[in-house]
DNA sequence: CTGAAAGCGCTTACAG
DNA sequence: CTGAAAGCGCTTACAG
């Protein structure tokens, strides 16, 4: 290649990186000689010597959530512009298979780490960050020292959607939650009790009921809910599968929607815009989550950023016909 | 690493990979030595050095389209056990896009690369050809020297989706297309006819309408066959979305599915089976595709697999309510 | 049973 | 404006 066009590797790398001044007709010889050839700089090599893989590693439970490929798609939005590639693992929450797939990673000498992820143990993560390798946490609390945490407006959102319910005139707002009295469903109960305590709602702990995070869950949590001696004439439900199940139970009761009993949930998922009505939402903003991870990385990457720092995203009301 | 356990790197190499033999407590202090110092062979200089980079390439079009994580997942699932990694390149079907992520997964060295693909020109796999780098083409028909394909049998699955309803007792069938006379809807309604001209049914053309590939495509479309004078008493969709618009169709007519009209989709995504009734549809075996196309691409690796061939994945007929 | 040496394909001081 | 040489961290003939 360098022999064909006459020069040096040296030149030829930097014809190619433009880390020195080539001369005019230097610079056109070896560009020639590139073409000619289908010459392309081993990255392998390139990235042994300047130990930059230009990859950046994803570990998540499963790409078949649709959570994760529109994260994955924000964060190849922005990685994809400047140069990286991604690589990604699916542990199914298995700690185990986590800390494989960040030893791998290490081994891949990736330049930065996402994760998502159910039982990070704060020394699951050292390994990376001894080796000098940025990570950010999606999801969760800020908790450890040099790990930057991006994740969505959980409070945020149920407060939005409970102020929406209000706005609409319902005034007895029920709230179907996991069974989980943490993580991000116990944010988004903590939000809608805050937004009914600023527009002067007094709380009702009957109101919040506890059940499973599917489909039979959420029908079984609405008709509780149903069932109370004062019910509700609106139900908030953890995510939108629960709240599809909701809608099983109004429709199971005779129950109109949303004239009866407004339904809404959490994430948006395809199936929201396909059900009857269609589900109003508060959008999991997945794919700007992946775009901030990526922004976060690269300005780690690039010696910015100063202490590690929580970045919230807030989530969007869709509106259709359930609410 | 190789002096604290008093070794040469030599003997570290062949501890690790066992490639020749090591005396059992010189293996026992090159361990000891790895765990203290934590020490991870850096996977870029043994790629260099192996001309191997233990690295797939899967090139989509968009990974937040529901088929592709399942794909994705399914080579990982067969991947992974070999040791591979994937990386994923996203590019919305453009033709610019497809060629650029060749080059760059060329570049990186991958040992293999997963097309699938919109546009995909011959030329444009010739580079990894050339390069040496085994490729399989999901979906579409084997056309190409040196290319395997991997497809799902959509005509076996229309076929079988056909003579389902014909079993139930529906005897007027409509197909739903879109509007390409090519690709895998074509392939459907061969099988549908195929299936139904089988079971001694005359072809009848005006049962095939062409509409467009979406929600209110598949609403149309059904209209258009209610329409008839002779109207069917089910309709096949060619995929779910169009299939949740005949169901939309239905609903505004008041027609009892499946009672007064059973209706069928292919894809078996999410939504299928949260819209009411369920939908009864041919399930994509996406997730088995994938590792159909990683097992192909781990045969030609190890150096069998004789010529190239076309492996072709049964679909999977999934009841619900729908017909 | 083990080691010294070469070499994979780059980039980057160093030198001119 | 350009090149020779070293070196990134491995693996693998070759030799003993």
């Amino acid at each position: 290649m360098a022999r064909l066009a006459g020069v040096s590797a040296t030149t030829v790398s930097h014809a190619l990186n433009g880390r020195r001044p080539v001369a005019e007709d230097t610079r056109r010889r070896v560009l020639e000689a590139i073409e000619q050839l289908g010459y392309r700089p081993n990255a392998l090599a390139r990235g042994l010597r300047t130990s930059r893989s230009q990859t950046i590693g994803l570990a998540i439970p499963d790409i078949t959530n649709p959570f994760y490929p529109a994260l994955a798609r924000g964060m190849q939005d922005v990685l994809g512009a400047a140069g990286y590639e991604q690589i990604i693992s699916n542990t199914d929450g298995d700690r185990r298979r986590e800390r494989a797939a960040i030893e791998r990673m290490i081994a891949r000498q990736v330049d930065g780490l996402a994760f998502a992820v159910f039982h990070t143990h704060a020394e699951d993560l050292a390994p990376a960050i001894e080796a000098g390798i940025p990570v950010v946490r999606l999801g969760g609390r800020l908790a450890q020292h040099g790990v930057d945490v991006v994740r969505s407006d959980d409070e945020g959102a149920a407060g939005e959607a409970a102020r929406h319910l209000l706005e609409w005139g319902y005034r007895r707002i029920g709230f179907v939650s996991g069974p989980a009295a943490e993580g991000p469903a116990a944010e988004r109960v903590a939000g809608y009790r805050a937004a009914l305590a600023a527009a002067g709602t007094p709380p009702d702990p009957s109101l919040v009921v506890h059940t499973d995070f599917d489909r039979a869950g959420g029908a079984r949590g609405a008709a509780a809910l149903l069932d109370l001696p004062d019910p509700p004439d609106a139900v908030l439900c953890a995510n939108d599968v629960m709240a599809i199940g909701a809608l099983d139970t109004a429709r199971a009761r005779g129950l109109r929607v949303p004239q009866d009993l407004a339904v809404m949930g959490f994430d948006d998922i395809e199936a929201a815009a396909m059900v009857v009505p269609g589900l109003t939402t508060m959008a999991n903003p997945a794919r700007e989550i992946g775009r901030a991870c990526a922004r976060r990385l690269l300005d780690r990457l690039s010696g910015g950023a100063g202490p590690s720092a929580e970045v919230v995203i807030p989530a969007r009301l869709v509106r259709r016909g359930s609410a």
